[in-house]
RNA sequence: GGGGUCGUAGUUAAGUCGGUUAUAACGCCGGCCUGUCACGCCGGAGGCCGUGGGUUCGAGUCCCAUCGACCCCGCCA
């Protein structure tokens, strides 16, 4: 057993020492980051959770000392006794946080030695992510994802800190629940004891949290894993994170507030950012209007406009005929974007294709006439109220797409994303919020053949729009919200049904008869016959909140132990086949994949 | 399900028009070096060119299929 375990003891963490340190006896322990290696002087950087620290072996310090780090490689791991001493002027790191000073060592164990790593941590070239993530527990000791997640630590403690502060209460809710078909696709668990009967993994564990309002809590909080079998993006994992969250006896107003000072302080506490209050809202129908989506990205401006009443009289029948007929004729304008090629133009108008548009029209405004493709369709005048409603000027490009609003709208708001990247209009370290309110409660879902809720089904409706449930559900607000951060969505709730008739008739505005109700949310039903307070709740996505705090270009750079984009683990290799044995005592069978 | 990018020593890349022994850097192994910090210098080993099939006298290179990683659309109440 080794001494410097069982009788030394470390003292320090390597990345906290500092010029105050000086003089002292130290014990440090850790991973040989670096070496540098000059005959009879030898240098490491010694690496722990905190930093790197330089280490000094000089045989005329010790003699052993410096011969056992002859021996030393990278990853090895060590402890060391020395002495903190200043480093001489000239030799200074200001690169390092603990470059002023070095480690003197005296003694030296190696407590494990290291195979020759798949890659270097912390490596100058880029390495292909399969690779680290095959080999993860070795890219976690990049400081960049080690920071990450001590980030991520940090912001769930001030969370919870500040959530108890405020009155609410950590309740557990089972992973193991009730398959419900709304929404996205169950991860399902079958059960052993009720053969032929399974599980779900909660989505959210959004009916629990009701009922633990209806049970009286007042208010819940719970940072909860929640589980979606959907296809994976940058900022999606199967399991993810929410930090979860209900009140009893509450209204949009006092929800909203209660969030806008939970965000300020986590942003403060974590990253030292202090965020304007109020966060700034916009209903779901300016959000659609000028921004093409839900989420908007409101770091920069770039709004889409509609000109469909400036087409629809105009001797473009293309744009005429379309307007018409109902659809739509929008634009964005690109400043300065008269330096855009032929091949450009091409390729914004694959990049909507991919969205669905037939494609773009384009026009180069130049002084005193258009270089564009659809300038000789169009009067003067037309294109002097074109321009005049863009705002544009000499040296700006327009794009145009026709077709249906949603086509127009989604695609036109992902080129606008699309153009911002490309262009650079992002500023680093912006911090954008917004609420986006007044959703619809339903949305016509073309392959179910019937209304769908936007939200869930549990969402309640704007009293004043009640009267349109049985006829006209199109037209329903919900008192649903969502919280948009520099274009992600990271958070979203509403108001619920706290009555059960009201219950009862959104279920059949979904085309569910009371016989399915009962069968999928039976309990929730009769828990809403029992007194049951008027409540609302919102979760955030905790781990798209740690992304944008840190910077993160993807989710699994702030998950320890992410999933491929096919949903595997390229460390453990799950998922993975299993005994026949525990099949059979599940009484599943596998069918053959075709 | 669809669109796109990529796959060559342990790692990152180069590899011309299809033609001799597949090249470099870092890492690895051996040696030298008392102020390095991506230490430096000298020498060496290291390859199923993702996998399978095809075209060809000849394939890392051309064709087809397939597997895997990433980005996007659909999907994600």
């Amino acid at each position: 057993m080794s001494e410097f375990i069982t009788k030394t003891k470390r003292t320090h963490y390597c990345g906290d020492l500092t010029a105050a340190n000086l003089g002292e006896q130290v014990v440090l322990m850790g991973w040989v980051h670096r070496r540098r290696d000059l005959g009879s002087l030898v240098f490491i950087d010694l690496r722990d959770r905190e930093g790197l620290v330089q280490i000094v072996f000089n045989p005329e310090t010790n003699v052993h000392a410096h011969s056992e780090a002859g021996k030393l490689k990278y990853e090895y791991v060590v402890a060391v006794t020395g002495r903190v001493v200043n480093r001489p002027e000239n030799m200074i790191n200001r690169a390092l946080k603990t470059g002023e000073i070095e480690v003197e060592a005296t003694d030296i164990e190696i407590l494990n030695e290291s195979k020759t790593l798949p890659f270097m941590i912390e490596s100058e070239t880029e390495v292909s992510e399969s690779i680290l993530l095959k080999h993860r527990y070795l890219d976690l000791r990049n400081a960049r994802l080690r920071n990450n997640l001590m980030l991520r630590s940090k912001v769930a403690l001030e969370t919870r800190k500040h959530l108890a502060s405020q009155g609410f209460i950590e309740v557990e809710t089972p992973f193991l629940t009730k398959s419900t078909p709304e929404g996205a696709r169950d991860y399902l668990v079958p059960s052993r004891v009720a053969k032929g009967s399974f599980f779900a993994l909660p989505q959210s564990p959004q009916i629990f949290k009701q009922l633990l309002m209806i049970s009286g809590f007042d208010r819940y909080f719970q940072i909860v894993k929640c589980f979606r079998d959907e296809d994976l993006r940058a900022d999606r994992q199967p399991e993810f994170t929410q930090i979860d969250m209900e009140m009893s006896f509450i209204c949009e107003e006092d929800l909203l507030k209660t969030m806008e000072r939970l965000m300020a302080h986590i942003f403060n506490a974590g990253i030292g950012i202090e965020i304007p209050l109020p966060i700034p809202r916009m209903t779901y129908k300016e959000a659609i209007d000028n921004y093409g989506k839900d989420n908007p990205d409101t770091r920069f401006a770039m709004k889409l406009k509609d000109l469909s009443s400036i087409f629809r009289n105009s001797d473009f029948r293309v744009f005429a005929e379309a307007v018409k007929s109902g659809n739509a004729v929008k634009a964005i304008r690109i400043e300065k974007g008269a330096s855009f090629s032929r091949k450009d133009l091409d390729e914004l108008a694959a990049f909507v294709k991919n969205c669905g548009a037939q494609g773009i029209a384009w026009a180069k405004i130049e002084e005193g006439r258009w270089n564009s493709s659809i300038a000789k369709f169009l009067k003067i005048d037309e294109m002097n109220s074109i321009a005049e409603s863009m705002g544009a000027g000499a040296g700006d490009t327009l794009i145009f797409i026709a077709d249906k609003p949603s086509v127009v709208n989604e695609s036109l708001g992902n080129l606008r994303i699309h153009l911002a990247k490309k262009l650079n209009l992002i500023k680093p370290d912006m911090f954008a919020f917004t609420w986006v309110t007044d959703f619809p409660m339903f949305e016509y879902s073309e392959t179910e053949g019937r209304y769908v809720a936007m939200h869930h089904p549990f969402t309640s409706p704007k009293i004043e729009d009640l009267a349109f449930l049985e006829n006209e559900p199109g037209k329903i607000r919900a008192r649903a919200y969502d919280l948009v951060l520099n274009g992600s969505e990271i958070g979203g709730g509403s108001i619920r049904i706290h009555k059960q008739d009201v219950q009862s008739r959104v279920f059949r505005a979904l085309s569910m008869t009371e016989e399915e109700a009962k069968i999928k949310f039976g309990f929730l039903l009769e828990a809403l016959e029992y007194g049951a307070p008027p409540h609302g709740g919102i979760a955030f996505g905790f781990d798209r909140l740690i992304m944008i705090m840190t910077g993160a270009p993807s989710i699994r750079d702030v998950i320890a132990f992410p999933k491929t984009q096919k949903a595997a683990c390229l460390m453990s290799e799950a998922p993975s086949p299993v005994d026949e044995s525990q099949l059979e005592e599940l009484a599943l069978k596998i069918r053959q994949p075709v």
